[in-house]
DNA sequence: TGTACATCAGTGAACGCGCGTTCACTGATGTAC
DNA sequence: TGTACATCAGTGAACGCGCGTTCACTGATGTAC
C-alpha cells in the first residue's frame, strides 16, 4: 500500500527548517547557560553560539526566559520517562523497607538531575532575578518532587517522624542530593548508595520514637 | 582625673557623619535586598531607602558589590559571636554524643542564617551573577562551615560513614538546613530538634556498619 | 575669640555604555493558474 | 511543466531604554593665624 501524505500533514520545506532552527537555538541555549551562566547570557551568545543572526531569536521565543522555559518543559518530559523506566524495573511484590524506597526515589533524582544539571542551575538563576518566573518553576518544581511528597506522608502516616512537613522535608532531600551530586565525581551508583543510606537512616531514626 | 583627648583620636563631626551615613546605606541595602532581591535592586534604590543623593553612594562603597561584602563582613562577625557564646555554653566535659554535638553546630547555623537570611539570599544571587564574588565567598563560606568540617573530619576518623567527603558532607547538612528555615514557622528550638535528629541518625547510621 | 581660606560630605543632573528588541530587506520556498 | 507572484525564515544594522557612574557645584565644618 502506498502512503498518502495529506496536504494538511506534510511539513513544508520551510517548517522544517524553523524546526530545526528552534531545536538549534536550544541545544545552544544549554552550552551557553552551561558556559557562562543564565544570568551573563545575552540573546546574542545564544545566537552566535547556534550560527545565526540576532534577530532571528525572536522568530522563535519572545525572550531569555521563554527559551528557558522551553527548555524545562523538554527536561519535565525526560524526567518522566526515566521515572517511568524506574517504575517498570521495580519488584511487583508490596512490601518495600524505607530504604529501598528511598533509593528508588533518589536514584530517579539524580539521574535526572545529573544529566539536565545545566537547565536546573539557569532555571534556578532566572527564578532568583524574576519572582513571576519564580512562580512559575515554583509549580514545575512542585511537580517533579509530587513522588516524594506522596511517599513521605505515607511514612509520616505509619508512625515516621519526619523532622518538618513532608513537602518541606521532601525539598530538604534535594537540596541534599543537589549539593552532593554537584560535587560528585565517580559511579553514580555509589553515590546513590551513600546518599540513600544517608537519608534513610535519617527517616528511620523516627520510627522506634514511641 | 580629666579625660583628654588626643586630636588624633577624636573624631570630627564631618567623619561622623559619613561613619552614620555609611551604616544608613547599610542598613537601607538590607532592607531593599529583602524587599525586591539582590539582582533586582538598583543602586538608586538603595540611596532613596537611605534618604541620600544617588552619588552619595560613591563616597562610601565602590559598587553594589562592596556594600554586601560589607554586610557579609559584619555577618561573619556577628555568626563568631553566635558561635563562642555557644562554646562558652557547652559542657566541660569531654564526651559527647553525635547527637548533642551535632545539636550544638546546627543551633548556632540556624541562629546566624535566621538573624541573616536576607544577607545569605543576597550573597547567593550576587554569586549567581558574578564568578569573581563566587569566588570570593565560596572562600568566606569555607571560613563558616569550618568548625563543621573539622567535626565531620574527627567522626569520618571513627568511623563514621559519610555519604561523601567532610567538605561536601557539611555543605549538605547546610543546604538541608537553609531549606529547613526557610520554612519553618515557630519554635526555634523545636525546629532545631527535629534537624538535630534527622541529621545525626543520618550520619550515626554509619557507626556500627564494619 | 575672630576671620579668611581649605576641605570634604553630600547633591542631582547628565553622560554614556550595554544590550534587548525592532524592522526594512533578502533570497529561498511555496502556491496559483 | 512553466511562470509570476506571495509568503516567510532568516539577516544584521540601528534604535532606544535603563541604569551605573561621573562631576561640577553647594554649604557646612575644620584649620591656620
Amino acid at each position: 500500500m502506498i502512503a498518502i501524505d495529506t496536504p494538511v500533514n506534510r511539513p513544508t520545506m520551510r517548517q522544517l527548517k524553523a524546526v530545526q532552527t528552534t531545536a538549534d537555538l536550544k541545544a545552544a541555549a544549554r552550552v551557553v547557560f552551561a558556559r557562562q551562566g543564565y544570568l551573563n547570557t545575552k540573546i546574542v551568545d545564544i545566537t552566535r553560539e547556534a550560527g545565526r543572526a540576532a534577530g532571528s531569536f525572536y522568530n522563535h521565543f519572545e525572550n531569555k526566559e521563554e527559551i528557558l522555559a522551553a527548555l524545562a518543559v523538554d527536561l519535565g518530559a525526560e524526567a518522566d520517562e526515566i521515572a517511568g523506566d524506574a517504575q517498570d524495573a521495580r519488584p511487583e511484590s508490596g512490601a518495600v523497607s524505607i530504604h529501598d524506597s528511598a533509593r528508588g526515589h533518589i536514584a530517579v533524582f539524580w539521574r535526572t538531575y545529573a544529566a539536565h544539571r545545566d537547565v536546573f542551575a539557569a532555571i534556578e538563576q532566572a527564578a532568583l532575578a524574576n519572582p513571576v518566573f519564580a512562580e512559575r518553576m515554583r509549580t514545575f518544581r512542585a511537580e517533579q518532587l509530587q513522588p516524594w511528597i506522596a511517599w513521605l506522608t505515607e511514612l509520616a502516616d505509619r508512625g515516621v517522624h519526619l523532622p518538618t512537613d513532608p513537602a518541606t522535608t521532601a525539598a530538604m532531600i534535594a537540596a541534599t542530593a543537589e549539593t552532593m551530586i554537584q560535587t560528585w565525581h565517580g559511579d553514580p551508583d555509589a553515590g546513590i548508595d551513600n546518599l540513600t543510606g544517608f537519608v534513610a537512616a535519617g527517616l528511620s531514626a523516627g520510627v522506634n520514637q514511641h
